[in-house]
DNA sequence: TTCATTTGGGGTCAAGCACAACAAAATCAT
DNA sequence: ATGATTTTGTTGTGCTTGACCCCAAATGAA
């Protein structure tokens, strides 16, 4: 018989592995999060501030493990022994899956963070999460076949525009596909055989950012994206995605911004996804198109007073929300997506005028309002972050 | 020419030494927050997850440095060999403050968080920092010279009633006091010779509760307290005092509650400390000593309708006020204190069920509000803990 | 081309840490 | 008293990082 030692969960006490596995979990993601460009080893030691030794032996172990690659460095470089380049194997990929209201989203983007495949599979409307599954399975199943043979796929991570379940997955509610507590994630992994993770998609999306985009190298982060079926939120604090106790955390939308509003779905009253909507600006200047740059332009162009007044209520309740925000939180950057983004681009001298007024000074005079960078991958690349989360806590538990 | 090796504090790898600080920093903190029953060596073994061998050698390392002391265990324990109970050293204490409005409070809190003496100057209404630097340091030398002979003192912990600038103790605005950006902390430590540490009360009250009250063993809590100068927020995220980019975080008394609501001193209209306030209920029922379970007790036998509306005025704002927080940060739990426990507990059904109706049905249902435990040495005992931190970061770090 | 200079990899050895194994001690139950 | 049980103390081993020496590979100047 044998008996393995498991770590109690609870155990507060770190090993000698815990040590070695910490230190290639932090130069794995280092590696990672520096894309197709990488870091020399040189640099890589300064990074890390470990000995050389160290990091060449580290560096020998992920290479074995086939996570990372080794490759000469460009001739022109500085004086000295040239520091090899190293970079994320991109024969290890994650496969991300999107499940919107009337299509899925699926890809397939490598260590590293490049998107190597993007498959978009129309969904017949109010499909329920097993219909939802069978659809993504079989996409997934073709993709794997038609273009990623020889790739070793660590997972898959699911972006759900709702609230799910961190410990398994387990959709709570997502409201405009119309799940509740539907086992999506269990599911997909039983019908695939790969191991599947969930999270809310703007959860993901300011982990995406905070890896490749505006909140590079920024500790405490929010995130407020627009989108069509209402504003999503999610939060970075000292470095690391804020779940909550059960994975909930984040959920911006559903803060007050006014009193006197209108019923929100979860039941409240003026929520600020309830006053702040894209439906309205949309009808305004007379776009049915959702395209964001689209709308940025045409609210950028208007002189219609009706929509000049409509942005301008909208920025005031989204004053509102980030003062909220920026009162509890005290972020050191927030990032406007999606329609937020194009509002925000509208009038920002109005939009930082008001947070100014409304937070608390010394959490609003340190605050950047930014746009946020990642486009339309950004759910791809978050999705990819929490499919890669197992490897990343412990690199060599791969076979 | 002797050159040291400091560590970069970008640098993410880890060497042989941080692990040894790190488990001995587990172990003070395990020990600290085990009081003054302590925990038997056996025990410390099950809950660190590490060899008896390393718990052996890592007390012994503690002990000789005089953090903490091993005493025989009570005879009538269980079979076996009796294994020794190990208790943080009382000798080794810090200072704690608190300025008001109309005086200072200066306490002297052990390692195991014994509170061991207990002071409140007066101080002339109006004081600005230097007059309160120059009565607290007179304080702390008159309590030193009498009652604190042999004691080893890490260091002074303040708590303060507004918003603190983490990295050098700043008071940006403590709105009650009058001050504004004034170096309270620096002077201070100027004055005593000894390190000082600053931090907003509610945090504090919040490190405190979690500690050694209703937030133990929990990792995701919020805390509201109520007293006579607003309404304060702490919030522990992952186990951890969240403090945002600053250190200005967990402002929850100034998220908007109601749109048509007062303008606040800070600027903004709505806050929920302009809302709920402790000063309309003491009116109302006719008090004007301020002691917590005689407001509550009032409260509980009123059955005058204007008291009853302005309860449940309040009760209704105060559901509004947590329905943003746990939205937000869906915390595991939510501690009412001050006048803000004693609101709870006269309708608690009544907040139960608001704060289920607004909230997000899986962070709502999940989430438990309850009183906050510690009573009158809540902030002794937060001040004690922020005054701690360096020590429990690197507990050899001690001469 | 040659040589000094700069930068960094490879290998070996030492130090620190946690862990396993064995022997001994202290208590309770019979 | 004797055995069972639990835990401690001690010693040696393995793993990981770190320091050191030597050498390799690039640049730049003579």
């Amino acid at each position: 018989m044998l008996l393995v030692t498991l770590p109690d969960s609870t155990a507060r006490g770190l090993g000698n592995e815990s040590l070695r596995r910490e230190n290639l979990s932090n130069l794995l993601r280092l590696v990672h999060s520096s894309g197709a460009s990488g870091h020399s080893r040189s640099e890589l030691t300064a990074l890390m501030g470990l000995n050389r030794s160290t990091i060449a032996a580290l560096v020998g172990e992920l290479e074995s493990l086939r996570l990372v690659e080794e490759r000469d460095p460009p001739p022109n470089a500085r004086v000295g022994r040239p520091s090899p380049i190293v970079t994320a194997a991109d024969h290890v990929i994650a496969l991300t899956v999107n499940p919107e209201v009337d299509a899925i989203s699926i890809a397939a983007i490598a260590l590293g963070g490049r998107v190597l495949e993007r498959r978009r599979v129309n969904s017949p409307p109010g499909i329920d999460s097993d219909g939802a599954v069978e659809i993504t399975a079989g996409a997934i199943h073709s993709l794997i076949d038609e273009s990623l043979a020889g790739r070793r796929i660590i997972g898959i991570g699911v972006a759900v525009p709702g609230q799910v379940r961190a410990d398994d997955g387990l959709v709570r509610l997502a409201p405009h596909l119309g799940w509740v507590d539907q086992p999506f994630t269990a599911r997909l992994s039983a019908r695939t055989g790969l191991p599947v993770a969930a999270a809310n998609d703007a959860s993901l999306g300011v982990r995406a950012e905070s890896t490749f985009g505006a909140g590079r190298d920024i500790q405490d982060v929010v995130y407020l994206n627009g989108g069509a079926s209402g504003i999503g939120g999610g939060v970075i604090v000292g470095g690391r995605a804020l779940t909550g106790a059960d994975g909930y955390a984040g959920e911006l939308g559903h803060t007050l911004v006014n009193s006197a509003g209108v019923l929100c779905h979860c039941g409240a009253i003026g929520c600020f996804e309830t006053e702040v909507a894209r439906a309205s600006l949309l009808s305004l200047t007379g776009l049915t198109d959702a395209r964001a740059d689209e709308l940025e332009q045409a609210l950028h162009d208007s002189r219609d007073p009706a929509v000049l007044a409509e942005v301008d209520r909208q920025i005031g309740y989204l004053a509102v929300a980030l003062r909220n925000a920026i009162n509890i939180l005290n972020p050191q950057r927030v990032l406007l997506g999606g329609f937020l983004s194009a509002l925000y681009a509208v009038a920002p001298g109005r939009l930082d005028e008001l947070v100014a007024q409304q937070s608390l000074r010394a959490s609003g005079e340190a605050v950047e309002l930014t746009r946020a960078e990642l486009g339309a991958d950004i759910l791809t690349v978050g999705a990819g972050e929490l499919a890669f989360t197992g490897l990343f806590a412990d690199p060599a538990s791969l076979a």
